[in-house]
DNA sequence: GTCAATCAGATTGTTGACAATATGACACAA
DNA sequence: TTGTGTCATATTGTCAACAATCTGATTGAC
């Protein structure tokens, strides 16, 4: 502490009339942000297993960088759920278990309700709406031809990052973005199947349906249950390689 | 980098069987969380005011400390939503906006209902149910009594933190302690008029009462319910001041 | 007087070294 | 063989200094 500082904003008051900017968003991600980028898409992908540990050291040196913004990529992924920070030891690969991967669903298939009730109910949605409804085309479009469900599971990834991007809520973009990386590899065990497939697609379609009549309790009601049928057969494909 | 370490998880299968050890929760605080618990405080306080900038040097200074320490609670408190960080610009406390404040608490009422539904619906609710009903004799007693509603707004807090507390998700827990600092003085807002205490009272008998019985869709339902009207009367009174 | 360019000071970002702590191997006794 | 204590090593935690960037004020031109 110097000599008495004037304090420039001492004077705000605590009521909530100002209305601040909508947070910049720096066209060029910072170190620790581009670092948190790669690590991510090594977990997501696989590259790193569950449960495996990260190091400070051995990813400073491999991305030529001191610990410092390793130390805040590591934090930043944290927020994600991605990896799991004990104190005075490090870094490691989540690792969830059947009944966390549940709560995950649940928290999701709550959120995703409101975010699409919010959506339906945006008077701006016809802004979002044929980016949707194209996509949901090219849903029902895979669900029919593709052999393997992966492209199916990519396009639902994309649609869900669509509405979560359209929600006028920054915390509900953040935290759904947090728990739709979390969920990624399972949401893709629980569309295995393509009569699940096909469910999924009348999902959407009901709910594409629900967000042009501007039916907010509607597009909440069938986003909670889409999540919550996709939770019961990520469920019950675990259960199944737990058996085994 | 060194010679090829053995790298002991590697073989840690990508199936979700290991349940791991549910967080060593260390009993004593480290030096990032002693400092963050510190200035949290001091912002739910008020003794830091909306906008206001937090420094790290002057934080370090303070605490005796290196920049460090501060650099990571200042990350840790922009979790729980009370400091905003912006590249190169440091802390700010987090200064909400109206929306804002109807988006969180549209998020506590989802995920508080899940919250009270998953209590009402575990077969060992009857070890947190006394702890319950004594924190809710004691709210219907201060809603008649107390002339002022700071002892009410309190009790009510420590209310919802024991059901938080009991919650058996891990991250409801972490989104619903975080979601429930940021509204703590909005909630105060909605809970000063007498005739709000009484409907709230009100509300914590029903849920009482649905927990008591197991019925977890009836807890969902008034858990959801109390918390809207909370924010309704809270907006209600944000604006006047905005008026004002 | 208004606006833009410039500049000094303040503040965050990054670095490398050192301190504190945890981990796993090994020796040794029961 | 099993368990326990010790110790070297690996790894995270903290520090202080330096670099990069932002902020606000001053200067000068129009």
């Amino acid at each position: 502490m110097r000599k008495s500082r004037p304090r420039q904003s001492a004077a705000v008051p605590h009521t909530m009339t100002a209305v601040q900017a909508p947070a910049p968003a720096p066209l060029t991600l910072s170190l620790p942000e581009q670092i948190a980028a790669q690590i991510s898409a090594r977990i997501t992908s696989g590259a790193y297993a569950p449960g495996q540990r990260i190091m400070e050291q051995a990813i400073a040196a491999e991305f030529a960088v001191s610990r410092g913004p390793v130390r805040e990529a590591l934090r930043l992924i944290e927020k994600d759920g991605l990896v799991t920070i004990l104190a005075r030891r490090g870094a490691q690969v989540t690792n969830l278990t059947i009944p966390e991967v549940k709560e995950i669903f649940d928290i999701r298939a709550a959120l995703n309700g409101l975010r699409d009730r919010g959506i339906a109910e945006d008077p701006e949605r016809h802004r979002l709406l044929p980016l949707l409804e194209a996509e949901v085309a090219g849903l029902a479009r895979l669900a029919r031809d593709s052999k393997r469900g992966d492209d199916y599971v990519e396009a639902v990834f994309r649609l869900n990052r669509l509405l979560t991007a359209g929600s006028r809520s920054v915390r509900l973009r953040t935290i759904l973005g947090a728990l739709a990386q979390q969920t990624l590899r399972y949401s893709r065990l629980g569309l295995s199947t393509e009569q699940r497939r096909r469910q999924s697609v009348r999902h959407w379609q009901e709910l594409m349906k629900a967000i042009r009549d501007g039916d907010g309790e509607r597009a909440q009601r069938v986003a909670e249950r889409r999540v919550l049928d996709s939770r019961d057969a990520a469920i019950k494909k675990l259960r199944e390689f737990a058996e085994s």
